[in-house]
DNA sequence: TATGAATGAGTATTCATTCAT
DNA sequence: GATGAATGAATACTCATTCAT
């Protein structure tokens, strides 16, 4: 098959990316650098895509992609019976990455998002990833709230975790990581608790002017 | 006073930055269309600035201040009086400047942050940004959690608001940006009443891991 | 041969190179002016050298070579029988050039240099070159002093000439090129013969101080 | 008297040109760089020099005559009977100034030149300056061939010596310069020396070609 | 498919010089 | 004389993209 051929082209240029933009950024990377590092020639990379900015998006996708499924492999290890707690440690899981690997919240620049993420979770044959739809789908908080709902607040959660992250890790501001932790763990748990839904004012009070 | 002609030709250059960014995109707009716009050499922008990041990241400054001055400016207006709900007419009023003005969302590229907002507010001699302050500061929550707590609190809110904003406006997912609000603002709500705090663990219980 | 092509690519900016360095000077002269009268893109020019300073020093070699080899062709042809006298020919058909070419002399500007050029005489297989070479390796004065101190000696005779046509040819001082050539070629005459061996300290007489 | 603070304010020009001169080169040092380090402003600069070169070319001179100077003090110091011992030792001085200071070697760009010197020495008042001049003129050399012939010899020899030092001490070639010391005093020797003379050629001899 | 030489539009930045104060 | 803010011309160099082989 040269399906495979070029699948492993594909991801031999993505490994390229990788490495260099971790290494010095993506601005300062160059199409030629990523050639030259993955050892094909310039006109290849547009066999396979369109600019840097095409390949920067595959490459986000596939690192979100991989933090996401790791982080629940832990969570279905730990055998965690709630719900709720689930949850928290899979955000614990997520924030302890990119505490450790500081550089990659940094190259994906606040590109790390829930909504492109849930398209590609959706449509995964992983079964780790199958393992976590189906448990926020089974879940009381979708019940409660409603499919649509629930992925909304899930969303929003995500990325108070992810924009958290950047600023404390990234920017240092305004505490280390780990003083943010209560106050998001907080928010997570409260926000996914059943008492919660009470908070949720009614669609005429949505507006608050 | 040299001073004033020195402060009324940098906001010049602001002013002409702010246009074309809007206008055409911060990367599409070079050095040379501020200096030719505000009308002044393209030598004496860089008496100026350090280079485009530079100006950018003033700009994004003024306007960021602008947008919380204006925004506060209306919440003292309308007298609300419990202090929660000031916060979520805070967030509100933000909310709908953004969905009026989403190129400003766009512009400001996530960079619509909390604290870098705080250190400029904290020293402004406004007397709304200092009105901001005070009630901040004198609020149930900071009685309750502390100051230091409460600034973080504060600062998670704004990150997941901006964040949101720049989503669902810029986007458009997961969802339109009215239907994001009542989440929003029940997960700001929850967090800031006196019931949230039980939901904050202790420091034992913060690791998850 | 795509080998053939890129000569012919490089000869083209170095001829082009060429003509503008002489026309306007070296300094005046623009990579852009290069590129635009050679005929090719301005990208091209560095694929082929680094900066300005790269192709002005190939420039050199290609010219001092080209002033060697041709001044020696007309020392063949002369037949003169003496060494000393094949020597003192050599320096006046360059210092005839110069005379005739002074802005060839401006551009070298200091750089006619002899080391610079044994370096590329040695490794040429242009036949003249060759006979050169051989000329002076079988010459009495290399007998007499060594290879290594007859290189010497040659060496610092021809930055004599070189540094006097400068002098006298481009900046008029102190006197006009004829009138220093007795003295020059007086002292060419003296240092090869070999009674000026005898003039020639020992070592310990070597540091005067 | 204001020619006093004139003088002053463009010795500190020439002295804050010569540190930056040395420590970054000629071509990288700018005029803001200077004034910044004369500590005047940047018009003030141009009331004293016309542009980089000129202050160059004055800064040239006046290291020039200072080593020049300081070596002939020394001669006289050493008392050396000999004229041709005089000279020889003369140029060992200057030479021995650029192996301990060849940074300044290297900023001179073989601008060391006798002829410009001449005409400063000439109309000079330095005691050791005109001591120098007389020794020349009432040299052997001199009566032999005439002022004339004198100068112009004495003028080949020290660019031979200057462009050798520059190569050899500057460019490493083709060999370190205390090799290249006896070479350079052995013609020197039979330069000045009364023998020399018959080496000499009839101005009919002296164009070979 | 793959190559990589050639392209050339595009831009930040410097710095000598001026001149109103 | 002295200042230094303002000027703006001038230029090197990059790098995404193409296309003939």
């Amino acid at each position: 098959m040269s399906d495979i051929r070029h699948e492993r082209r594909r991801q031999s240029l993505l490994d390229s990316a990788y490495d260099l933009f971790l290494e010095k950024g993506v601005f300062s990377t160059t199409i030629s650098d990523i050639v030259q590092h993955a050892d094909v020639a310039k006109g290849t990379f547009y066999l396979y895509f369109k600019d840097k900015d095409d390949i920067f998006h595959a490459l986000v996708d596939r690192i979100s992609s991989r933090i996401i499924i790791q982080s629940e492999q832990a969570v279905l290890v730990s055998q965690t019976p709630d719900f709720t707690e689930r949850m928290v440690l899979f955000a614990d899981l997520i924030i302890e990455y990119f505490k450790q690997y500081p550089m990659v919240l940094r190259m994906l620049d606040r590109h790390f998002s829930w909504p492109r993420l849930t398209q590609q979770l959706q449509s995964s044959t992983d079964p780790t990833a199958q393992a976590l739809m189906e448990d926020i789908r089974t879940s009381p908080v979708v019940q409660r709230m409603g499919a649509e709902e629930a992925w909304r607040l899930a969303f929003i959660l995500l990325e108070m975790v992810g924009a958290t992250c950047y600023s404390s890790i990234i920017e240092n501001r305004p505490a280390p990581i780990d003083q943010m932790k209560p106050l998001l763990y907080g928010i997570i748990r409260t926000a996914l608790s059943p008492t919660a839904d009470a908070a949720i004012p009614d669609e005429k009070k949505a507006g608050v002017q």
